[in-house]
RNA sequence: GCCGAUGUGGUGAAACUGGUAAACACGCGCGACUCAAAAUCGCGUGCCUCUGGCUUGUGGGUUCAAGUCCCACCAUCGGCACCA
């Protein structure tokens, strides 16, 4: 008997959700808020991703669950539609795309449907929006006039390929994130966002967060805090800081080492070196951050001819141009330690330079270094700050890892950024009023060749007039990167259709801080980083309530093809969650998605394993259906069934608030194995089987709510309580008591549960092979646990 | 090199504060139904020299008892990396 019509119960009920507006939240609702959020879409043309269902499933049996259990439930979806993929392909296909955007959404929005997702698609927002965009555009007038926005001549990371510039955080290995294609070094004015003034605070504020470890472990690594000493050396008349995490080491400085981008590096050589000097640089120039870092092993350098004084001995020490040393860490020099510092030493021993030891590591004491002497290196470090403070030679220092946020793109598909160049008034930002600063809509949107935004050809756009003066100026013509619009997207489904600020400030506090946010660990650094940023910056001007957005941050585990290889067009291995829909039903793959595995872990997907979840389900429609026809007048109830339905309700509850799916799943697929044993149904009064129902509600939203209805029982399924569970029936009246000899299984007894240690001693001895074991010897030890397990030890 | 994680059947995996390792599911084998196949249902399924013994990456340790705790090592994955 297989009558489970998936395809119209699901539509169904997708349209009864819909027209009741089933999972709208409602601001300022007596219940307690909790505030569900999972990484809005890429709404990418190749449709949604059987790793989207997985996480948004994840996220909406919570959502759900927590709505039963009495809450009032922000769960909203939205897009994130900026950026690259879209630009190429409207590019290829000849539409604009705002068109291709457009089109995408709406096919990511059906798909999402077919899976029964409870959100709130009244709150639904979307980037490209110029109303959404419009206070996107406004916070970066707010950094702006906040000082945290700037524009700066620098080397900037270059894609070629994708023809813009990009932030560090995009640049894996040297290469493009995105693309693959090796880096360049571009000399560019760009638009920066101060984020390295936040960097203790982004730090710091971890500790108030509930983030999974790994999430902030590889922030702070990420942030790369670490405190020593800025200490000043002169080369003749100039003075060259450098800064150090061992200041304790001065004496052991043999050396010192500009970076070949410092700008003192062709000034300070010597007439006879410069040729060598300028040539070192210049080849160095042409080297990509990919190269730097493959040749890292070998090491190159050139002498200056020129000597530094250190200012502790006043020694001098050659003076060396290496490209191991960074100029875009610390101040682009170091003083070399070659006896201490593993890099120093393989370049010193290349070049023949001095190698003096000033740490007795054995002993953890400083030798060769006049006062430090016989000092710890902790101590030494404390004294030699000290005196360096005194002398005004340097200072205790904190250096970071973190680099500001380049924050222009050289593209079309972007929010454009507001700011106006004027003649007479200098930088002036689009004054509020005239925002959104609208994309204008053209023909042309290719990235060219020349580094400069498209936006830069189209006159229109480019000239305008001073809003201060009113004279002729010019516009910005970069847009900003696809991370902007995702920067503060959780405070937008708030009120996502106010128009006077960018939320209203009383729903932000009733709603805020984001309850549970998850997202992948991909994002880390960069998306979960810049929104952090944003949220703090925000806060501290007063526009949002909370100083970090999210309290709890998880993430969930890639689903891998069949093969075993990442999914992928080109491999021809992807799965279509529609094609599964279509075929197996969306609570099929719903339940499939969540049995899998455990919720963070990378699993292949399994063709079968999906079968196994279909036949779950049809069992369990079967139950029902048997049940509507026989079961209804007269309840067989079973003492021990009894105790399952409250084991499983116990179960899921913990389970589902912890994230362990995989375990639910099997909780119910046990329910009903003792439902259904041997062809043979067991019944449970109305109560009970209506607590089934709404159970089973959270993970096969659309079959449960039809079987509600066939069992006509009263009201919404959505709209009942989690049903309570009775302590006292978790405990079964019989229990397995294991016996051990010498901590060996020897016998399982199944007893009366709470019986005394003494009957249960009698007993296990009496046990044939139990005696057998204990014959002849003597009882050292008799190791008793209430209901479990008895050991004898002899 | 540094930081983090993970190692359990043929497969995905389960095991709460140490207490019968392998729940649940897939796969496989046998059987029932059928002319037959599929579907469905039932039974079985860690390994071995099988009244017993062995088994959670390897080797030690603590304990009456270790997948779980401690020490050392190996392997795989993720992140960072000439960051001074």
């Amino acid at each position: 008997m297989n009558n489970y019509n998936h395809k119209q119960i699901e539509e169904k009920w997708q349209q009864y959700w819909e027209k009741n507006k089933s999972f709208e939240a409602s601001d300022f609702s007596d219940k307690e808020k909790k505030y569900i959020l999972v990484e809005f879409p890429y709404p990418s043309g190749a449709g949604l991703h059987v790793g989207h269902v997985r996480s948004y499933t994840a996220l909406d049996v919570y959502a759900r669950y927590l709505r039963l259990k009495g809450y009032n439930v922000l769960y909203p979806m939205g897009y994130d539609a900026f950026g690259l993929p879209t630009e190429n392909y409207a590019i290829k296909h000849k539409i604009h795309p705002s068109q291709a955007t457009k089109e995408n959404i709406k096919t990511f929005r059906s798909q999402l449907q077919k899976m029964g997702f409870s959100f709130d698609y009244s709150r639904e927002t979307n980037t490209t929006d110029p109303k959404y965009y419009k206070w996107t555009q406004w916070i970066f007038i707010q950094l702006y006039n906040h000082g945290l926005a700037y524009k700066k001549k620098m080397a900037i990371n270059w894609c070629p390929s994708c023809k813009t510039g990009l932030a560090n955080e995009e640049v894996v290995n040297g290469k493009c994130e995105r693309c693959k294609t090796a880096v360049e070094k571009k000399e560019k004015e760009q638009w920066m966002l101060k984020i390295t003034k936040y960097a203790d605070r982004l730090i710091n504020d971890l500790d108030k967060v509930n983030y999974l470890d790994k999430i902030k472990q590889q922030q702070i690594n990420w942030i790369g805090r670490s405190e020593g000493a800025q200490i000043d050396f002169k080369i003749e008349t100039n003075t060259v800081s450098v800064f150090t995490t061992r200041p304790d080491t001065i004496f052991g400085v043999s050396y010192f080492v500009l970076s070949p981008e410092h700008p003192l590096a062709t000034k300070i050589c010597t007439k006879d070196k410069e040729d060598e000097v300028k040539e070192y640089i210049n080849e160095a120039k042409h080297k990509s951050d990919l190269e730097r870092t493959e040749l890292q092993k070998d090491k190159t350098g050139v002498f200056t001819g020129a000597y530094a004084i250190n200012p502790i001995t006043k020694e001098e020490v050659p003076v060396w141009i290496a490209d191991y040393v960074l100029m875009s860490y610390g101040s682009g020099a170091i003083m070399a330690v070659p006896a201490h510092d593993s890099r120093d030493n393989e370049f010193a021993k290349k070049y023949n330079l001095d190698i003096k030891t000033v740490i007795d590591e054995e002993k953890d004491e400083l030798i060769n270094s006049d006062f430090l002497n016989g000092l710890s290196v902790k101590k030494a470090q404390e004294e030699i700050i000290k005196f360096l403070e005194d002398k005004k030679l340097g200072e205790k220092t904190v250096n970071y890892k973190l680099r500001d946020w380049v924050f222009s793109r050289q593209h079309y598909w972007g929010e454009p950024i507001p700011i106006i160049y004027c003649d007479n008034c200098g930088t002036v930002p689009v004054p509020e009023e005239d925002l959104p600063l609208e994309l204008p809509k053209v023909e042309k949107y290719e990235p060219t060749d020349t580094g400069e935004s498209p936006l830069a050809d189209i006159s229109e756009f480019v000239n305008t007039t001073c809003p201060k003066c009113g004279a002729k100026a010019k516009r910005e013509t970069d847009t900003m990167p696809n991370w902007a619009g995702s920067s503060w997207y959780w405070l937008r489904y708030i009120d996502p259709k106010n128009d006077k600020v960018l939320a209203d400030k009383d729903k932000m506090k009733y709603w805020l801080p984001v309850d549970l946010y998850n997202g992948g660990m991909e994002h880390t650094t960069l998306h979960l980083l810049y929104s952090r940023f944003w949220n703090k910056f925000l806060y501290d001007i007063k526009v949002v309530p909370t100083s970090e957005p999210y309290q709890k941050r998880i993430s969930h585990g890639m689903i891998l093809a069949e093969d075993g290889r990442k999914m992928s067009k080109s491999f021809g291995n992807t799965i279509n969650p529609d094609d599964v829909v279509n075929e197996h039903g969306a609570d099929t793959l719903r339940i499939y998605e969540m049995f899998i595995g455990p919720f963070s872990e990378t699993i292949p997907w399994n063709t079968n394993g999906l079968i196994g979840v279909r036949k779950f389900l049809e069992k369990v429609f079967d139950y029902f259906s048997v049940y509507i026809k026989e079961g209804k007048q007269e309840s067989i109830i079973n003492d021990k069934a009894e105790v399952v339905l409250n084991k499983t309700i116990a179960k899921l509850s913990s389970d589902i608030k912890d994230f362990k799916f995989n375990t639910a799943v099997s909780a119910l697929m046990i329910l009903f194995n003792e439902l259904k044993m041997k062809d043979k149904y067991h019944f449970f009064s109305f109560v009970d089987i209506k607590k089934i129902l709404i159970i089973i509600f959270p993970l096969a939203p659309h079959l449960s709510s039809e079987m509600w209805e066939k069992i006509e029982a009263e009201g919404r399924l959505e709209e009942q309580s989690w049903p309570a569970f009775d302590e006292k029936l978790l405990k079964e009246q019989k229990v397995k008591i294991v016996v051990q000899v010498n901590g060996k299984f020897r016998a399982s007894l199944e007893l009366e549960s709470g019986i005394s240690k003494e009957d249960l001693i009698k007993i296990a001895k009496d046990h044939d092979n139990v005696s057998k074991w204990l014959e002849d010897k003597e009882m050292k030890k008799i190791i008793y646990i209430q209901d479990k397990l008895i050991n004898f030890v002899v």
